[in-house]
DNA sequence: ATTTAGTATGTTGGCACAACCAACTAAATC
DNA sequence: GATTTAGTTGGTTGTGCCAACATACTAAAT
């Protein structure tokens, strides 16, 4: 049904809480009538509610700002100790675990290429996290949570990944069985979404409502922050951005969902190598040919990034084609959605410097004139490892919505 | 800023008296302590909620319910008579002014071609509300506020249309003006929002909270309910849809936006009209050139549905064709944001029965095959007046939502 | 060095008002 | 009459608000 939430004075308390816990994350240091003159909240209120907040742990009170006359203030700030969170992600092809303070700074981390098969990724994965739930015992750090980033769609409510067509993984039951292992309160969010809530909380939008977090990798997924929240869809499969299509250019590789057009296959990782590709075919001058040779490997994103590095112009072109194309296929979704900023992340964002430009040109030339001024295209903060510290940002969220019900365990 | 929003006990009994009122208003007839049973409400704070919104003239106690044992229900639902409202919409060549009652029921209503000029078309209009006015107090009926809608950007806090592209209307302060006429309260609202709130309010979307309405006329934009809200984008531009590209056909009329390719030039009612007109002239039988000069009419689409009507084919074909485009692009709106349902309307509606069909068609064809799935298309409840009574609703939803600072003047 | 004024910070106790709860009355059926 | 359901009443708890207050500093005169 449609109206469920009834308002109540625990539902006040919270919300108030949650909202001093925000501001003090995202202005520290900040002191108490700062607070009060910022939120329109009472003085007292402001005090009783950050009183509460340094019982809990989460903010610390730390040292004076005595400039100009009066009382100096008493400044206020995140305790990143209150609790460690273990972050993880299920890549297509790896896992990568980290363990961050309060303020989502990695203390440890560790990533390896996982295997296709189902049983053997998951193991792994758990003896990644045992990893990390070591380490911050050695830092003796008490846990607040576990995040899980992982690509597909899911089930919040129950934590339960519903399917992922990449790892071709359905119905895994995540919460249950990090829970299980770990005793931690688990959270699962699809890897796009959790990139946008790291940038939301940790990065370059953190005074941001309206913005798109752009994954390219494999393929190109979306992570829509919208009215001051993640935009989910009726099932949870907003996002699919990467087949809307775009009239670039000639070539007519269809794409895995049967049409043909498709933005992603013009402006994913494998579009890049087969520009390359068929650059090399037509003999030009590269030095890519010998790097392959030099590290025994064949094509990939990391090896045409240092071939631009060293300033060789098929690398370049390739990337900035693909750029164009990236733009093109962005300049749709600016003109639907009218955001306040495009970042860009994901493992293609290693090239963003050969990317960026060409994006930024053909959102100008694409979209229309009073949307696409008003909007930024930005590389994310987190680059490749947006989803990673995406999984953390999504319990530091659990937290800030719902202060009092912190768990240190 | 970000977090302004704080919370008191005014807020939530505010929060409680429109979630009460909604709820009356969706499931008329309802009793107390079915609302205390669907909201998790106590009892006796429904109570008290109810008596406050009947002391305001929103509800009415209307009989009893005495099935089963125990003492039968007192019956509330909304109260039609608490006042009357003004919707007022301002279309590329027409004015259309109506008087409902508080449940968006057509009272009285009048439409007038526009004039082009600027001056003109306000007079006009002006002279339109005025005889709701008077038809209102002819009712004897209080009124809550007006409400208009209009193509182009709104700032909605100051009620200025900031820039209508089709009138080239720029900075007008529409609420100024017709609050300076009518001392009502005025809002402003642009006409593809508007009509997703009508369907929201009154018509089929009633129980949706992710859903997009597609206004299909010159152009084609989009009215985006997400999250059970409206979303306008960072600048109020959001449901731009018309200028995404599709690769449909390889006709290849350059769009007024400056790109080719886009969707709107497809699927508009000038591409149907077009579509007719090559169909005639390569001399194929169809009834419409006489009922043309029969109309003594130039082409146009209600011209054209009574030809379908009449069971023309090459009137049917063309619709179709269009329904086909209309669904393809649709099919990137559907991938990008996965809403609940795809709600057609605007003048383009009239011929939705032809149409739909093929709609539905591409969608399935089109979409990633899990989200294509989960929507439904279907058509608007208001069709080509789905903007009108979209007018209305925003004044209604405003009450609703602020149910104390309701004034009937 | 001392005093006095001025100013901004943060705390206290009383208040209004929200929803909640338990016990009640009201009005029907069995 | 017993039972069941609807709705009301009086009292409780827990909010944020407010005005007055204590606190701790700077500024500037003595």
């Amino acid at each position: 049904m449609e109206f469920k939430s009834t308002a109540d004075q625990a539902f006040v308390r919270e919300l108030n809480l949650s909202l001093v816990l925000r501001r003090i994350h995202n202005e520290a240091p900040v002191s108490r009538a700062q607070l009060a003159a910022e939120t329109g909240l009472n003085k007292s209120t402001v005090s009783s509610l950050v009183e509460e907040l340094l019982a809990l742990g989460l903010i610390h009170e730390t040292g004076q700002n005595s400039a100009g006359a009066g009382r100096p203030a008493t400044l206020l700030e995140i305790n990143p100790r209150v609790g460690g969170i273990v972050g993880v992600e299920l890549g297509v092809d790896f896992v990568a675990v980290a363990l961050t303070d309060f303020l989502g700074r990695i203390l440890w981390r560790k990533k390896t290429s996982a295997d296709p098969e189902f049983e053997k990724t998951l193991t792994e994965t758990f003896d990644l996290v045992q990893a990390a739930l070591d380490a911050s015992r050695g830092l003796d750090l008490p846990l607040l949570g576990l995040g899980l980033a992982t690509p597909g769609t899911v089930d919040l409510t129950e934590g339960v990944l519903v399917f992922a067509p990449n790892l071709h993984w359905h119905n895994v039951p995540l919460r249950k069985l990090f829970a299980e292992r770990t005793h931690l309160r688990v959270f699962v969010e699809n890897d796009s979404n959790s990139a946008a809530v790291a940038e939301h909380l940790f990065g370059i939008a953190r005074q941001s409502t309206d913005y798109i977090f752009v994954f390219a990798g494999v393929g190109i997924g979306g992570g829509f922050f919208l009215n001051g929240a993640l935009y989910r869809g009726k099932n949870g499969y907003a996002g699919e951005i990467g087949h809307s299509p775009i009239m670039a250019e000639p070539i007519q590789a269809p794409c895995h969902c049967g049409n043909r057009g498709c933005w992603e296959t013009y402006a994913n990782q494998n579009s890049i190598i087969q520009r390359v590709q068929s650059r090399l075919e037509v003999k030009r001058s590269s030095i890519i040919p010998s790097l392959m040779a030099e590290h025994g490997a064949p094509l990939s994103i990391p090896l045409i990034k240092q071939a631009a590095d060293a300033g060789d112009a098929e690398a370049i072109d390739s990337f900035s084609e693909a750029g164009l194309a990236m733009g093109q296929g962005l300049s749709t979704l600016i003109n639907f959605l009218n955001p306040e900023k495009i970042i860009f992340g994901g493992p293609l964002s290693l090239a963003a410097p050969y990317m960026l430009p060409a994006v930024i040109e053909a959102v100008n030339r694409h979209c229309l004139p009073e949307i696409g001024q008003k909007v930024s295209v930005e590389l994310s903060q987190f680059g490749p490892d947006a989803s990673l510290i995406g999984a953390v940002a999504i319990v530091v969220d659990d937290v800030m919505s719902h202060p009092t019900q912190i768990e240190r365990r």
